[in-house]
DNA sequence: CCTCACCTTCACGTGAACGTCAAGGTTGTG
DNA sequence: CACAACCTTGACGTTCACGTGAAGGTGAGG
């Protein structure tokens, strides 16, 4: 049994770990994003480990998925809802009702896979158009390589994406 | 020759085929992100076509890849550039410029391939997440429906926040 | 005990991306 | 030509996601 680093961090060392301000890392309590695992005598915010991972996924659906902190605590709550339901069966034998239960959390993980899907795909077919017209600028460089091949000092092209 | 549509549409007619609201269109034009192709001679605004395009990419852009409207401008400020690039590539014939202006476009568009590479690789990596929690569950399920309950609790420590 | 760096809770400020009147001009249809 | 339905340019309001003090409390070292 590991003791389990009893280690709480305060604020400032949270934002440092993190990359988020203290403002911000307090605005997403006060929207109800997440709770500080502890406060200290004089109040002070205190955290574990899981509230950082918290804040590294809020992080990361803010600046990769591009989400709102409004559409993340509809994510977290459905997380949420998940680990309860979870909690839920692990205290029932009833097939029946676990069966629901179970239906219930990949009805709402397919949700937000459909979701998330929906932006990848669309991100996806702008990448593909870029890398047609990089394709076309390729072709012209080759054409330009290749056939009439003048007294130039060739240059490398640095290839970047092969 | 075709008369090629030369119906010009006014904002409202726009705002509905586009989706945006007369006053996003009027608030991308203060940014500088698009220009009306005429002005009647009331001054009304009149889109062609190709605003239209243009009006549909800045909307995909913001909602679907989720950047902010300086990014697009920025986008569209390279596309601008590719696009008197490749006017001053017709209208050249010496190689090496040809080569540079080709190098100096391939360069932009790879900036870009790589910008909307790096969201769209942590989106299929939450999609990733989220499709195995959906199996995990998808799993359970199978072991409901086929077996007769083996008392098998042999999962690992579960990761809480993938 | 003192000090200084860090923390607390208000509370107002800010930039982005529009919403929403207000006051007037323009179009096209009866 | 009357008039409703659209348009124009301001200009101020709003929401989101924080930034930035202000005024005071906390806590570990010397």
């Amino acid at each position: 049994m590991t003791h389990t680093d009893v280690r709480l961090l305060r604020i400032n060392e949270v934002a440092a770990e993190t990359g988020l301000t203290t403002r911000a890392i307090r605005y997403y309590e006060e929207l109800g994003l997440l709770e500080p695992a502890a406060r200290s005598e004089g109040d002070y915010r205190l955290y574990d480990q899981s509230d950082l991972d918290r804040l590294l996924f809020i992080r990361s659906l803010r600046d990769d998925a591009g989400f709102s902190l409004a559409q993340i605590g509809q994510l977290l709550e459905d997380e949420a809802a998940r680990e309860r339901n979870r909690e839920r069966l692990r205290s029932t034998t009833d097939p029946d009702e676990r069966r629901a239960l179970l239906l219930d959390a990949q009805r709402r993980v397919d949700r937000q896979i459909e979701f998330l899907r929906a932006k990848a795909d669309r991100l996806a077919s702008m990448i593909e158009a870029a890398e047609a017209r990089r394709a076309h600028l390729a072709g012209h460089l080759a054409e330009l390589d290749h056939v009439p091949a003048p007294y130039s000092e060739r240059q490398k092209k640095q290839a970047k994406t092969p």
